[in-house]
DNA sequence: TCTTTGACGCTGA
DNA sequence: ATCAGCGCCAAAG
């Protein structure tokens, strides 16, 4: 059958992001081996506030801005959520994210 | 079925 | 180092 898994990878990667750390869309995409559609990535995303458990707010563009935090219910909400997670967030992007950058693996 | 969109990333100037 | 433009690929209308 062979559907498109896409979106379904992209959540359970996302899924997987511990708690205090995040990612980008590029190293998602690149998780999947289309490191090119880094962009279907955060279009994926878009649809994963009908899924629970999909902490978007923890993955940003690989430059650690929120790129994506008008798109939640408050543009500020995605910061404070980082913030609350422990994470520095100045002028919309992650001090120190390179820190903070996890990166998905098989475990 | 074809067109437009899109939460990005990279290369070139 | 900074700015601008193009490319990718899948999904929704």
């Amino acid at each position: 059958m062979k559907t498109t898994n896409f979106y379904e990878k992209v959540y359970q990667i996302v899924r997987r992001i511990p708690y205090g750390k995040v990612t980008t869309y590029g190293l998602i995409a690149a998780h999947l081996g289309v490191k090119s559609s880094s962009r279907m990535v955060g279009y994926a995303m878009n649809s994963s506030h009908s899924l629970p458990n999909i902490p978007a707010h923890r993955v940003v563009n690989r430059n650690g801005m929120l790129t994506g935090k008008f798109h939640f219910p408050t543009p500020t909400l995605m910061e404070e959520l980082l913030q609350n997670e422990g994470i520095r967030v100045k002028n919309d992007m992650i001090i120190n994210f390179k820190n903070y950058l996890w990166i998905p693996e098989n475990d």
